[in-house]
RNA sequence: GGCCCGUUCGUCUAUCGGCUAGGACGCCAGGUUUUCAUCCUGGUAAGAGGGGUUCGAUUCCCCUACGGGCUACCA
């Protein structure tokens, strides 16, 4: 039988999920769900000094309202647990002693400035400093220090663990996107595995944990793919064998120019996150309260990077479960496309029913105390490509607004005024269904019925716009409509 | 600089040696709606460059260019 699928999506918490995490979180659950394995929820805080009050709220949140949430996570626990690596400290010291056991890591005692030096003076003779057999018996180590020197260090001095990168090794490891890699060990360092803070580094726990949690597959950012040689490597000096390995590609501005990031929400006018985001650089935009719906995000997402060969474009959760499959993931970044969004967005929006539009509405609790009610909803929702701006896009359908003053100017004479005062009169003694306002539109004009429809639609909406004008004028109701025409004759 | 990954319409992508290179977004044109939007129909536009391999390369190999990532006691 064979293991039951256990992926995990891996944050740090240093900010806010931004869409590049959230398409990893997306391939993960998707690849689980499919196999009806477990998606786990891991945070990686091994790094104190970076992490960023309310982060993990955040990033839970955010999986929340994509629905993308974990079988397992630190808030609700599971077999596994904890699910937080700064409440493992403990597992990892346990760990980091049988690699140094078993001398697949060694204790050094470098200062961070001396090995700053030594980087800054190789970089001037055009060379890299990488710290491993070339030069580690040089330098403060268990491997090069006496054992007595190395118990008094130990006692006396901060120090961390490294690796011990093998000499001279051909490492071939396999990635599921872009198949079988070859890297030299003497291109690799020794990684530091444990900081003298006493906390793992990414590598370590990462590996340390995946095992742990007895995870399958590892599907994460292409910038972890230069350092998957070490964690295999990781994986045979414990005799463990690793998960299957997917690095995908990043997400990219929509210039073209490097990895998508938080600032580009504010550069290019569209937001980077699933939800609000405040911090010292102020707020950032987010797709919820931009009236994205979490499915067209997702929707869009999947397909940043991923499609089959059916064209199809517009997929719900569950075809995405369905049609998921690890090796139609792209080997390029794809850059961040708003437009395409919004479509999906829209198409999105017209799979909803009126009552679905105003519950979301509601929800997004603009809390301006006017209420949307699905009469509106009826009337625009062929036009909608987002929520939240109903109320501002069609103020009119609220309230009277102001006409246009440069329409005003173009389309109100006396011979516009004496057809809205015919109109008007007859509307007061018959006002029908919208066919039937619509006859008598044409009965009533003497100006020509195109004319005579922009002269009404100004009056009613204040600008040449909306929706269907005789629709509007049945949803307005004839006291309304009546009002808005007078205040123009008056 | 070194190492790794990538490169098909403007953008997201299909093609896994036979191509008149398909779809979607965008854009343009026409139709429906006597307005606008929706919707429908059509159009526009592409395999980075150079070498191989092959009867045949977008597809396989090499080089170059370009893009991206990594090169921390950050993840």
């Amino acid at each position: 039988m064979p293991k039951p699928v256990r992926v995990r999506f891996a944050p740090s918490p240093t900010g806010p999920l931004h869409v590049g995490g959230l398409r990893t979180a997306l391939y993960n659950y998707l690849l689980a769900k499919k196999n009806g394995g477990s998606f786990i929820l891991r945070i990686e805080d091994t790094d104190t000094k970076r992490e960023v009050e309310g982060s993990y709220k955040y990033i839970e949140e955010a999986l929340n309202w994509c629905g993308l949430t974990p079988d397992e996570s630190p808030s609700q626990g599971g077999d596994y647990g904890p699910y937080k690596q700064s409440e493992r400290k403990g597992i990892y010291k346990e760990y980091i002693n049988k690699l140094i056991e078993n001398g697949s890591a060694y204790y050094a005692f470098d200062k961070v400035e001396d090995l700053d030096k030594h980087r800054k003076n190789h970089e001037k003779r055009g060379k890299t400093f990488i710290y491993n057999a070339h030069n580690r018996l040089k330098l403060v180590n268990s491997l090069s220090l006496k054992k007595n020197e190395v118990e008094d260090l130990l006692k006396t001095t901060p120090y961390v663990v490294r690796f011990k990168m093998p000499e001279e090794k051909v490492i071939d490891f396999y990635d599921e996107i872009r198949g079988k890699i070859e890297v030299y060990s003497r291109e690799l360092d020794d990684k530091v595995l444990f900081k003298s803070d006493q906390m793992p580094t990414y590598h370590f726990a990462n590996v340390v944990d995946d095992h742990l949690m007895n995870i399958t597959h590892v599907i994460r950012g292409e910038e972890w793919l230069p350092s998957l040689p070490l964690h295999v490597l990781l994986y045979k000096s414990f005799g463990w064998s690793p998960p299957s390995f997917a690095h995908i590609a990043l997400i990219l501005k929509p210039n073209g120019k490097g990895k998508l990031s938080k600032r580009d929400g504010k550069k290019f006018g569209f937001p980077v996150f699933p939800l609000e985001w405040k911090n010292g650089e102020g707020k950032f935009m987010a797709f919820k309260s931009f009236g994205i719906l979490p499915e067209a995000l997702i929707n869009y997402m999947a397909l940043l990077g991923w499609s089959k060969r059916d064209n199809k474009e517009l997929y719900f959760i569950d075809e995405l479960i369905e049609s998921f499959d690890i090796n139609s993931i792209g080997k390029s970044g794809a850059k961040f496309d708003f437009e395409k969004l919004m479509w999906l967005n829209a198409q999105h929006i017209q799979k909803l029913s009126s009552e679905d539009i105003v519950e979301r509405e509601s929800k997004l609790g603009k809390g301006d105390g006017l209420e949307i009610s699905k009469g509106v909803i009826d009337l625009i929702k062929s036009r909608l490509d987002r929520l939240g701006n109903i109320k501002t896009e069609y103020d009119y359908l609220f309230g009277q607004q102001e006409l246009d003053p440069v329409l005003k100017n173009k389309l109100i004479n006396d011979d516009s005024l004496s057809f809205l005062r015919k109109y008007k009169t007859a509307l007061e003694k018959s006002f029908g269904n919208a066919g039937e306002l619509k006859s008598l539109l044409n009965v009533c004009s003497t100006i020509g019925f195109g004319k005579s429809m922009g002269a009404m639609r100004l009056c009613l909406v204040g600008k040449l716009a909306g929706p269907d004008l005789f629709e509007l004028m049945v949803f307005l109701g004839k006291d309304e409509v009546l009002k808005r025409v007078g205040s123009i004759l008056a």
